[in-house]
RNA sequence: GUGGGCGUAGCGCAGCUGGUUAGAGCGCCAGGUUGUGGCCCUGGAGGUCGAGGGUUCGAAUCCCUUCGCUCACCCCA
């Protein structure tokens, strides 16, 4: 069996049209806000992953692609964009540039795991960060450039999910409080959620097993211990998307598995997509910068995921039809006249044409056929009676009317003929 | 890593209370028109029944193992 590696896939001919033109959609809404797109390398050393994303997260436990290299480098490939972003920046000295740095990528991204409906071990994904801007603005910017972008492609039935998870300072407050009120009651905690609770108690909060979640009805929310400045940025990030009439829903629960997020966190949600429902995530990450090494500047932005994008597209057909159908199709009639036939696709292909050529001289039904199914409103023959006239015949589809041109004016004639019928 | 469902022709499938040469549809190729496609008719090619082992006179069908796909959990895009 010759199969993709688990978890991949190919994208044939007809599909990657539809990618193609997702893509332009995305960059052309992406340049239109300020953004530039940035290209970085697929593998990073793996140290950025650890620092950046947080040791203790899943993905870098469990799911990264690392390997040693030849010269004894660890390298993984990338799991996400951001911290390969914030390393470009860095390396770059992009703050040096005054003002904030708007930036955005898209390209594939490795994890493994278990493949399921929306989840690959390669998949692709377009992100974007605004870096340098503490302004609650730019975290209404984010909702609303995702907003406007899913919009541009045709989706509107989306659900937009937010809510802020402090800064280091109260969140650390409130960590203290989650753990001693889970604590008195940890036993009816499912086991993975008893080992979060000394590591990484906020996650507990978005689990999906029921004990845990009647568990943390009862617990105290981080809302509550919001320090004066978060609890003001969420405020403001909230007024700007009433502002706009961007709608969204505060989930007090809604805790991201990655460690730089600060303050801001949404997703957008498509319900119809089955278990892995979230297109894209985001939100602030104003310690992640320095923790690479870099100065102190906050930043934000978030991430999609394209085969969800994808598939969510299909679902609900909103991606255009495309044709790869030549505009005529060259059927030589003897082996003699297959040279003609492959003079006559240079010849006109330099015209600007969109032409396909037979390769072997079967018989002109069988040709037909191939001519019918490559869907090209024009077919050319050339046959031995009219090549002694230095002529060809060309063969409407549609109507199946034909006519006979002169070699010397075929360029001519086919470009009037594809006129009419394309007037049609 | 854990659990469920599924692997039969290029594609999507039927057959599976064990019984001759494993089927139909779509697609493909050819003929019905010695140079005319789509519709129709006729014919044809194409299958290690995922792989290995076992039970049996006999296995696509029952049992075991294994690989793959898929959905879900965990987690995330």
């Amino acid at each position: 069996m010759t199969v993709a590696p688990r978890g991949t896939y190919d994208i044939l001919p007809d599909q990657a049209m539809a990618w193609q033109w997702m893509e332009m959609k995305i960059r052309e809404v992406l340049l239109a806000y300020g953004y530039g797109e940035i290209r970085t390398p697929i593998f990073e050393h793996t140290e950025l992953f650890l620092r950046g994303i947080g040791e203790t997260t899943d993905i870098v436990e469990k799911e990264m692609y690392s390997f040693t290299d030849k010269g004894g480098r660890n390298l993984s490939l990338r799991p996400e964009g951001t911290a390969p972003v914030v390393r470009a920046y860095i390396q770059h000295k992009l703050h040096g540039q005054g003002g904030a740095t708007k930036l955005f990528y898209l390209g594939p991204m490795f994890r493994q795991e278990r493949p399921q409906a929306g989840r690959f071990r390669q998949f692709h994904q377009f992100g974007v960060e605004l870096i340098g801007e503490d302004s609650p603005m730019a975290d209404a910017e984010m909702i609303v450039l995702a907003h406007d972008l899913y919009r541009q492609l045709g989706l509107t039935g989306l659900e937009i999910y937010l809510n802020t998870v402090g800064c280091p300072v109260c969140r650390q407050e409130y960590k203290k409080e989650l753990i001693a009120s889970l604590q008195a009651s940890s036993d009816q905690l499912c086991s993975s959620c008893r080992l979060r609770l000394d590591r990484n108690p906020l996650r507990v909060l978005d689990c999906k097993e029921a004990s845990c979640q009647a568990l943390t009805e009862q617990v105290p929310l981080l809302h509550d211990y919001l320090c004066l400045d978060c609890r003001e940025h969420f405020q403001q990030v909230t007024n700007l998307l009433d502002q706009v009439q961007v709608k969204y829903e505060i989930k007090p629960k809604l805790v991201r598995g990655l460690d730089y997020y600060t303050r801001t966190v949404f997703e957008v949600i498509n319900h119809d997509l089955g278990a892995q429902n979230a297109i894209c995530g985001g939100g602030r990450y104003d310690g992640l910068v320095e923790e690479c090494g870099g100065p102190s500047v906050p930043g934000v932005g978030f991430a999609s995921g394209m085969e969800r994008l994808f598939m969510t597209l299909e679902q609900k057909a909103l991606l255009p039809a495309f044709s790869r159908a030549p505009q005529v199709y060259i059927i030589p009639l003897s082996a003699d006249l297959t040279t003609v036939g492959f003079e006559a696709a240079f010849l006109l292909r330099q015209n600007g044409f969109k032409v396909e050529v037979g390769f072997t001289p079967k018989s002109l039904k069988a040709q037909l056929k191939a001519a019918n199914r490559s869907g090209a409103p024009l077919a050319l023959i050339i046959g031995e009676d009219e090549w002694q006239d230095r002529q060809v015949t060309l063969k409407q589809m549609d109507t199946g009317d034909q006519v006979r041109a002169d070699w010397a004016e075929l360029a001519e004639q086919i470009g009037q003929m594809l006129a009419q019928t394309e007037s049609l």
